[in-house]
DNA sequence: CGTTCAGTTGACTAAGGTCAATTCCCGTGG
DNA sequence: CCACGGGAATTGACCTTAGTCAACTGAACG
């Protein structure tokens, strides 16, 4: 049940044996149903979740229409952590996608634990700067490429994405509508054969 | 010299006096005229930067063009913080536009004041999250918005861009070409009369 | 089965890109 | 002070690409 949560922290920082146990302590399992909502835009975001099992997905609601912003699998850690740092609502849909088992933990609890030990703010830190650098590459990735090569790059780095996900929320991730997406698919079946 | 720097950090931190007369013996002055560089992409951003006086634009070059991310002017604080962070080198290019006068902290400066004050780790923990934010909502509006939109935004939110920079690298960080963008002012411009 | 909704396809439209020509602006040197 | 040169900006004509709209197919589920 928390193997998986404490490899993912020893990956960045290092946990005491004490560490571990305070953590596993307020770590709380949330068992949810396909296509249920985890956060909606107007609420605050009151914790951070790992996922054990299942898809979550981000979007935002622009003009009556869905635009996927991420997708996150087992074994990714994620938060509307704008809302959550904040404390304020953050624009920000959260769903899972399919069943989905996960461990949460809450701010205040958060904030224990980074008060309990320097190795915590040393995760949350990374997190943070993970993130960070996952949207700056994604920003220059969408300014600077074509839809195709998008589409390409996504196939070749989160072949998940591909494999699990509709491919309409695919193309509204990908900022391109369905029936273009599509089309993309055909002409690269055809380049290869 | 030194006061503007510190209405910056006492916005978003508290320093004792002891914290403020530790940041300025590290803080050095830099004096760079129009058009020079102040870090390539190969290279590893070692400093921080705040600007007293000038312009400054991170761009990348990719295919041979010149894509710009983002513009700071006086009173802004900037680092390749992806390179500052990780030491490595961020794929990132800084120049000045206008001369320009910049008060520099050192990697090591930053790490000794972090042992020095907890002030210190949260206004790095603030600014992370500040910047982190914004390239989340850069992404959003790229994704989600037209090309005239994010120029009308500009325009209401950021005058100083419009006010001071030169066309060409307005458009590349739109994510369009100049040729589009002077069809634009002149279709924004038309429908006033 | 039949309904529903995702996915595909076709025909057309619109938006932005490309290329080339021209004009504008500004700094420089005569 | 003026003329010139060069880069920036604009404009026009045309092209490419993605969006739109509508029809159709197909698979999933009750």
């Amino acid at each position: 049940m928390y193997d998986k949560i404490l490899a993912y922290y020893s990956n960045l920082t290092t946990l005491s044996h004490n560490d571990e146990k305070a953590l596993i302590s307020k770590l709380k399992v949330i068992n949810l149903k396909k296509r249920e909502s985890i956060l909606k835009e107007d609420q605050i975001c009151d914790y951070v979740y790992f996922i054990n099992s299942g898809i979550v997905r981000f979007y935002q609601v622009v003009n009556g229409e869905e635009k996927t912003l991420e997708f996150f699998f087992a074994d990714d850690y994620f938060s509307s952590y704008e809302s959550f740092l904040t404390r304020k609502p953050g624009n920000l849909n959260i769903d899972t996608l399919t069943d989905t088992e996960l461990l949460v933990l809450s701010y205040e609890d958060v904030q224990e634990l980074y008060k309990l030990s320097a190795s915590f703010t040393t995760f949350g830190r990374k997190i943070s700067e993970m993130y960070f650098s996952k949207y700056i590459k994604k920003y220059t990735s969408l300014l600077v490429k074509s839809p195709k090569r998008r589409y390409l790059e996504l196939h070749k780095n989160r072949p998940k994405v591909i494999q699990y996900i509709p491919s309409y929320m695919i193309a509204s991730y990908l900022g391109i509508k369905p029936e273009t997406l599509s089309r993309l698919k055909k002409e690269v079946l055809c380049s290869y054969n």
